[in-house]
DNA sequence: ATCTGGTTGTGAAAGAGTTCACAAGCCCGA
DNA sequence: TCGGGCTTGTGAACTCTTTCACAACCAGAT
């Protein structure tokens, strides 16, 4: 129970959103059979998540929805604001600015950075885009916590060496790229293509063993 | 050998882009230590993974930049092209369409759908958005293989649905719920919140493992 | 008080995925 | 032709994650 891995910190995300859910809806306690159902996981699961962090539960009746949403809340840090720095100002980074889910978990981008000085300057939803060299000093006054990097491939390991440099530990990355980062910092990448080719792969397969019957190709 | 995981597959895609980076150098040949350094792995799993396919490389030497990374283009399917619609035309969907990433790797979004009426005949890069309640015939039409959904919360499960009984087989969601689908349709969540909310545990996690030497909070 | 149906929490077993370790093989120079 | 240096391919060992299975427990009916 040392180290809780991504995978059960992932589910609790999910677990927290079927939570609030079900607390819209009134009800007030739920199984974990029922979460299980909800998320295509087994019953055994979700209790294992839960257990890493405590007892929550009463045996015979489930856990209460209220209260266990909020436990959750609790340990993923939800309950807080975190200030978010947003490098890029391109379609993506746009998208990302007004992406709601964010500013409803308490992940607000108080700073947009860009180095192109056709956008420094200019506004995106009411946030001024500022150049990418004043990062280090903005970072500082707003106390930002969190970096997000929706540049182009070949910027993105200067950006996240200037992200580092400037004293940020934990960066999401959208550059479908591996970058160098020193220990204690903590990026995680979010791989849009990357993702499409992984279905691309899986209809491959299906079409290979769908002709041959045989699910696997060695020579091609 | 029989299934080949996600992981593995993930990782063959981030193989082919160093693998493309090193062509565009000049490099002929590529060992798996290289390989496995760049992508912060070791050795033996880059020859794992790609074991699963065949033997491609030569003792001694290593690997064949170009002909990997054209093995890999054919085990992702990345040599052909495929055609996608895209479900929802706000600023998620526009910037998805803008993506360079896709149409690089053969990802083609031929249809934009949407249920909003004042979106409905407008353009986004050429492309005219459809009304969804088109995605059926259209999908026919141009006989399109995959559906990325970009849609609010709420409404991704109907689309989905839609999708489903439109015939798509492999889905890409952007919305953070789990979604549910009938056996043989394949679906990838890309949840930009939840990636934010496992960074922002790592931060509360290691805040309190600095305060009282803990790494673990058993009661709240 | 006792029984019944249901649910949690958790050690142990099973299953996946990763790393180790080494035989087999290639190239090059002597 | 032989030896040294280097690298692949892969069974075996190891580690991490998930599932199983069951005691412990709760509530409500009898």
């Amino acid at each position: 129970m040392n180290r809780i891995s991504d995978a059960t910190i992932t589910r609790l995300s999910r677990y927290y959103r079927s939570l609030v859910h079900l607390e819209t809806q009134g009800q007030e306690m739920v199984s974990s059979k029922e979460l299980a159902k909800r998320h295509k996981v087994t019953p055994a699961q979700v209790r294992k998540d839960l257990s890493c962090f405590g007892q929550f539960g009463t045996r015979g009746l489930g856990y209460s929805v209220c209260q266990l949403k909020e436990t959750i809340a609790h340990i993923l840090g939800l309950h807080r604001i975190w200030k978010v720095a947003l490098v890029g100002a391109g379609s993506l980074g746009s998208a990302l600015i007004s992406y709601k889910e964010f500013k409803r978990q308490g992940f607000h981008i108080v700073a947009v950075f860009d180095n192109d000085p056709h956008k420094v300057g200019k506004k995106r939803r009411g946030l001024t885009i500022s150049d990418i060299t004043k990062l280090p000093k903005i970072v500082k006054e707003l106390d930002i916590n969190l970096a997000v990097v929706a540049v182009p491939t070949t910027a993105a390991q200067s950006v996240v060496d200037i992200l580092v440099k400037a004293g940020l530990k934990m960066i999401l990355n959208f550059a479908p790229e591996t970058l160098k980062t020193p220990p204690g910092v903590t990026i995680r990448n979010v791989n849009m293509a990357i993702e499409l080719e992984a279905l691309s792969y899986r209809l491959v397969a299906s079409e290979m063993s769908r002709l041959d019957g045989k699910p696997k190709l060695s020579s091609i």
